[in-house]
DNA sequence: CTCCTCGCGTTATATTATATTGATCATCAG
DNA sequence: CTGATGATCAATATAATATAACGCGAGGAG
């Protein structure tokens, strides 16, 4: 992980969010997109302040409303995600908005990305994988419980911080 | 779950608490146990300031770093889990720091308690599901990510607000 | 053109959390 | 008993996060 942002991806990551509004009828409007480079550009999740700030920069008049409005926008389509633990977001990198935008439907099924916390360079990964995801419904399923969204994040040390092999 | 608290309950998770504290030297002082008490009263979740009004009416002189420092004591010993999406408090009701209280260790094991919070009725039912908590530990390892504590928090709607048989 | 919606700006305010400092109290050595 | 020590708690101030309320202006539908 090693907290480096990687700017090839964000720029593929800004072009799938584009078609993916188009997709829908979205308007991806230039603050938006602006406020979505940056979380992109940042290998670590930003905050609304330090986004705020970061904005401030090409959009003097930006206030608190300018940045929560965008960053619901950009929730609301899954094209980042907001990391609980932290309140903070962080760009989704995951293939889903890709994956599933085409086909019309909006998101029903279960999306569980889980998000790996890294304490010591404040990284994180996202992840998506099924065996948590199906361990999830059944443990819901077992208690009645009819799941909508899980938020799963895991604090600890990524590979390169925990001083693992590569 | 429908949102009523189980005051029986209470009285037990209260009485396993004081247990819990003097088997380990902790001092669960009267302004805790109030606090403690507050928050397993409670069907759904405490914010801090709500429970920080409640505990004015018994104790005026509370203000903020008086709660605070009382769930910040109590989270530290798992008497009361914070849930991340909703800034807010509720009691441990699984028996974990029953079971672990008295062989010694500080919970170094990884904890991986699930929380089911009911859109509709705002109640939390706390759950610790043994395949949640592997699949996790093998996605994280997958990954190369040495997890050191999750947080599950779900999202939906309970048996009795589902609609579903009780 | 007029109505309407939506994005956005602006100000003010609410909510959640931390920092700092001083008061209180139990304990225990001398 | 006296005084030192450390833990707890109170009170105030401040920071960080988030929302409410109001209005303006652009752009599409009728």
């Amino acid at each position: 992980m090693a907290a480096e942002a990687d700017a090839r991806d964000g720029e593929a990551a800004l072009e799938r969010a584009e078609q993916h509004c188009a997709a829908r009828g979205a308007k991806l409007t230039a603050l938006r997109r602006q406020v979505l480079g940056l979380i992109l550009d940042s290998p670590v999740p930003l905050g609304a302040y330090t986004l705020l700030d970061r904005l401030k920069t090409t959009h003097p008049g930006a206030a608190p409303p300018t940045v929560y409005r965008a960053l619901e926008f950009l929730t609301e389509h899954r094209l980042v995600h907001r990391i609980e633990r932290l309140n903070a977001f962080i760009g989704c990198r995951v293939g889903c908005s890709d994956a599933c935008a085409d086909h019309g439907h909006e998101h029903d099924h279960a999306h569980a990305a889980q998000f790996l916390i890294c304490g010591s360079c404040g990284g994180v990964e996202e992840i998506e994988d099924a065996g948590v995801g199906s361990a999830l419904a059944a443990a819901s399923r077992r208690a009645g419980f009819r799941p909508a969204h899980a938020t799963v994040e895991v604090e600890g040390l990524c590979r390169g911080c925990a001083g693992l092999p590569g």
